[in-house]
DNA sequence: GGCTTTGTTTGACAAGCATCAAACCATTGA
DNA sequence: TCAATGGTTTGATGCTTGTCAAACAAAGCC
C-alpha cells in the first residue's frame, strides 16, 4: 500500500438497522457514568478519536474500547476507520427518526449534571 | 382500629431528596422492559396500584416489588400507603426539575415502542 | 382472636456487566 | 522486513441485578 491517502477500512463494525434499534438497550447503554461522559463529548454531531487522552476517564484502554461497543450495538453511534484511527459519532439522524427529542434531552440533563460542561457563552450551568 | 376512614401509613418509602438524583441511575432504571412497562402505565400522572393484575407482566409478585424499589430509590416514583394498598406515582415535578423534558421524552419514546400503546383518537401509534 | 388480603423483605441463584491483562490485528514508518 | 502505533478481542474476575421461593408485616374482616 503505497497510496498517499488514509486507507478508508470497509466498516467492520456493522450497526443495528433503525427499526431495530430497542429503547432498553438505548436507556442502558447510556445509564453508565462512562458512557454518559463519551456521549455528552459526542454532542457536537462531530467525529471524535477512541483514544483515551479525548476523555478525562480513569479506566483502562480496553475498558473504554468495551464501552463503545456497547454504544455501538445499542445504536447510539456508529464508528468510522481512517487508516488506523477509529473515530465515533452519534448517529441524530437514526435516533431521532426512532425516537424523536431523546437524544437531546439525555445529553441536555448529562450536560447539566456534569460539573465540568463548559456553558455557551450566556447561558449559566445553575439553569 | 374502629375508623371509618382507611389508615393512611406514615411514609415507611424515603425518597431521594431532588438534588440527589443521579441520572445514571434513572436511566438504568428505565432500562429495563418491565420498568418501562409501569413508567408508561404511570404516565398519566396519577397513582395506580402496586398489584400485578393492573400490569400486564408476566412475573412474580415479588419481582414487581423489587421493580418497584429501583424505580422509587432511582427517584423515578413516589409510593403512597393507604390501608393495606400501595400506590405509587411518577415524581414528576421533581423529575421535570431536576431534568426537563427527559420524563415527556422517556414516556413518549416507550409509548411509541410499545404495540399495545392505545393510540388517542386522530393519533396514529406508527407515527 | 384468628384468617384473609396486599404487598414487602430476605435468601439464594443464575445471568449480565464493568474492569483489567494479555494477546492480537491492521496500518504506518523506517 | 521489522518495529511502532491505535485500537480491538479474548479470557478471567468480581460485582451487580433480575428472578423466584419462603418468610414476614400490616390492615381489614369474620
Amino acid at each position: 500500500m503505497s497510496n498517499e491517502e488514509p486507507k478508508v477500512g470497509h466498516d467492520p463494525f456493522p450497526l443495528p438497522d433503525v427499526d431495530d434499534l430497542e429503547l432498553v438497550r438505548v436507556l442502558r447503554a447510556a445509564g453508565d457514568p462512562a458512557r454518559l461522559v463519551i456521549i455528552e463529548r459526542l454532542s457536537d454531531g462531530d467525529y471524535h478519536p477512541c483514544n483515551l487522552t479525548d476523555y478525562r476517564l480513569d479506566i483502562h484502554k480496553t475498558t473504554l474500547s468495551h464501552h463503545f461497543k456497547v454504544l455501538r450495538e445499542s445504536g447510539l453511534t456508529r464508528t468510522r476507520v481512517t487508516g488506523r484511527e477509529h473515530a465515533v459519532q452519534l448517529r441524530r439522524d437514526a435516533l431521532d427518526a426512532r425516537w424523536p427529542g431523546l437524544l437531546d434531552t439525555l445529553v441536555a440533563a448529562a450536560v447539566r449534571d456534569d460539573p465540568d460542561a463548559q456553558a455557551a457563552p450566556g447561558v449559566s450551568a445553575a439553569g
